[in-house]
DNA sequence: CACTACTTTAGAATCATTATAAAGTAGGTT
DNA sequence: AACCTACTTTATAATGATTCTAAAGTAGTG
């Protein structure tokens, strides 16, 4: 259970000021035991729900991107006109259930090592993903 | 160089009437050496300046979601607010390079086998991707 | 030729996201 | 504490991709 020094101590070591708006989020995002996978609109109900002091569209998405620049979340790329985020920001994969837009996370040690033979000179590699699309045997 | 008539077989065979629209789309998407990577509006502009005949965006994005579910094209889950289309729907994976916005391919012998140890009861798998994001030297 | 179901189309509607520009605030300085 | 200035927040408008609508057009069958 982190508490509100520590995500002050944290905004303030990134070059974010700590204002109300960002801590609210922060308590959201990581004042809980597990990581977990969100959008825009679903962050947005649970500050809504959260507190009663209201949090703008505008700010969530500003603070979600600063976030994701300063490497508190991580954007998950799935073929959507959605954007997912994830507050496990270490280097793993993705299980998405088309069935009902949710992802599961996938361990590294879940997937044999990667071993990328083919590379692009004058390019350096930012990411390697693996997106496992799966849905309801029905 | 593949002819109208070989589109129309095409096109029948997979439930589609032919029409004046789709075989223009086929043209446009098949008749050339290589596969290739396309979003709507790069597909209008090609239609655009290859046809004098105008194709309504509409019945773009129509048929390309019809070629998208018989399988004559593959979707690319690429985490943006735009659809990316390949043409070449054999199981593959891809380079995204963040400075042009465009996609290259990787072959399957270009990455080591992908070994999936966690499954999920009751769901199956539609698809497992690689993306490799990529980025300017600079 | 006639009929019907499938298609195309222009334009409106939708939805996520970004931009704008005015009001508010953090943090340093006097 | 009052002040200043750059950074933030905010409501709202704007954008851009995609989907919807409903009217006009067309393929394929009989």
């Amino acid at each position: 259970m982190e508490n509100k020094e520590t995500f002050i101590k944290k905004l303030r070591s990134s070059g974010l000021r700590p204002t109300r708006q960002r801590i609210e989020i922060c308590r959201a995002l990581y004042d809980r035991k597990k990581t977990f996978h969100f959008t825009i609109n679903d962050l947005a109900k649970i500050l809504k729900s959260k507190s009663n002091e209201k949090i703008s569209l505008a700010t969530i998405y500003n603070t979600v991107c600063a976030f994701k620049n300063i490497n508190y979340l991580k954007e998950i790329s799935i073929n959507s006109n959605k954007s997912y985020f994830d507050t496990n920001v270490s280097n793993h994969h993705h299980f998405f259930n088309e069935s009902t837009d949710k992802l599961i996370d996938l361990k590294n040690e879940d997937v044999g090592n990667i071993k990328l033979k083919k590379k692009i000179p004058g390019k350096k590699i930012k990411s390697v993903e693996i997106l496992v699309k799966i849905k309801d045997n029905n």
